[in-house]
DNA sequence: TAGATTGTTAATCGATTAACAATC
DNA sequence: TAGATTGTTAATCGATTAACAATC
């Protein structure tokens, strides 16, 4: 079956608004309890899981434990994914220092960067590599995940590098595109930057 | 017009690929470059073009250097804008010292954390600041864009803090959903890292 | 039973793409 | 003129939403 790219980006969010509501004490909620938490249309939870089968009970809702269980499978999330950041700079240690992400079934095992001053340091328990070092470790360590954290001008390449030693799927912080075979998510703040202006002019036109 | 609010991030991406063909030396260049650089349709770039006016020359051509100057004006990017950082943590810090932000128009004035120890110190030029002073410093300083950078649990309050004190857009790291009648972007990791490991799961599936 | 809520179908809406006349 | 490339229309494709039977 095909399954919208949205729905998937929209399922993490169900995640963790099931994990909100476990730590607020709940047991069970419904497509319409979640859809007021998160602003979106009820129907469009239910679409949205039934993609992947029956989740809930009709007349009742859904059980936060068990949902929870059913999304953690779809998301690939019931075991620890090894990942690398690659670019030690500010933006690539606040990655690798970035708690959020542990907590969500993600472990950053190491940094990589071509300046050799910053080989032998360390973000929280993860130590700086030499880039020379990348395929090595990766193929030792069964690291599956590369963040890219390096300027645009050497994204590719880095990202061509990260593909060789065998990482499964890319991460990519650089601002540009990247073309790669397995599967990227761009995290683009440039562009996102420019979405809102778009949004903050158009909208005060609107106003007048 | 309605215009696909994927549209508009495309014509960010579109803004930067011509600033770098630019400054390979080019003047001229055409949908049909634009697209394979970027991996698209050539016929998406005139549409979603289309949308704000002619700016080719049938037969020939974009001149980049007019091309760029359109969409600096659609963007909203003729004058910079002057943005604020909350959450002095390592990504917030990681933020507000980014030389890539200031490039594209973006100033980082201040940033903003309830620790007091933090503030006084800086990053680059920009000073941290209590967030007791936020709602003032906004109102002197004519800032327009706040970017959050603070944990989860308190992002909808610091964003209602910020829309308060007189942003008009706001840029959320915080994983979590913010409501506000200002204009928000998501930068969301953790749902861009789950929605890879969708992808590298349902590649393997395929594969086989 | 009556009320609630799911899962799913069908309708609607929105976005992308193909195709081509216009024109440089 | 011949070749190239735009801008735009119409067709297609994909995503969202409304509505409701199923059922707890």
């Amino acid at each position: 079956m095909k399954i919208p790219k949205p729905a998937i980006r929209r399922l993490a969010v169900y995640y963790r608004c099931l994990q909100r509501l476990k730590e607020e004490g709940k047991e069970k909620t419904s497509s319409k309890e979640l859809a007021q938490r998160l602003g979106i249309k009820a129907c469009q939870i239910r679409k949205d899981l039934s993609y992947f089968g029956e989740f809930g009970k009709r007349g009742v809702g859904y059980n936060i434990d068990n949902l929870l269980e059913k999304l953690k499978a779809i998301l690939g999330l019931e075991s620890v994914w090894k990942a690398i950041v690659i670019g030690a700079g500010n933006l690539g240690k606040a990655i690798a220092g970035y708690k959020g992400i542990k907590e969500q079934g993600f472990d950053v095992v190491a940094l990589f960067d071509v300046d050799g001053r910053k080989v032998g340091k360390k973000v929280n328990e993860a130590e700086i590599h030499h880039m020379d070092d990348l395929e090595e470790f990766v193929k030792e360590n069964n690291v599956k995940i590369a963040v890219i954290c390096v300027p645009k001008e050497s994204a590719q390449q880095v990202a061509e590098a990260a593909e060789k030693a065998g990482v499964e799927g890319i991460l990519n912080f650089a601002p540009t595109v990247i073309n790669v075979s397995v599967p990227v998510e761009n995290v683009d703040i440039a562009v996102s930057l420019k979405s809102l202006t778009f949004q903050i002019i158009r909208r005060k036109g609107k106003e007048k």
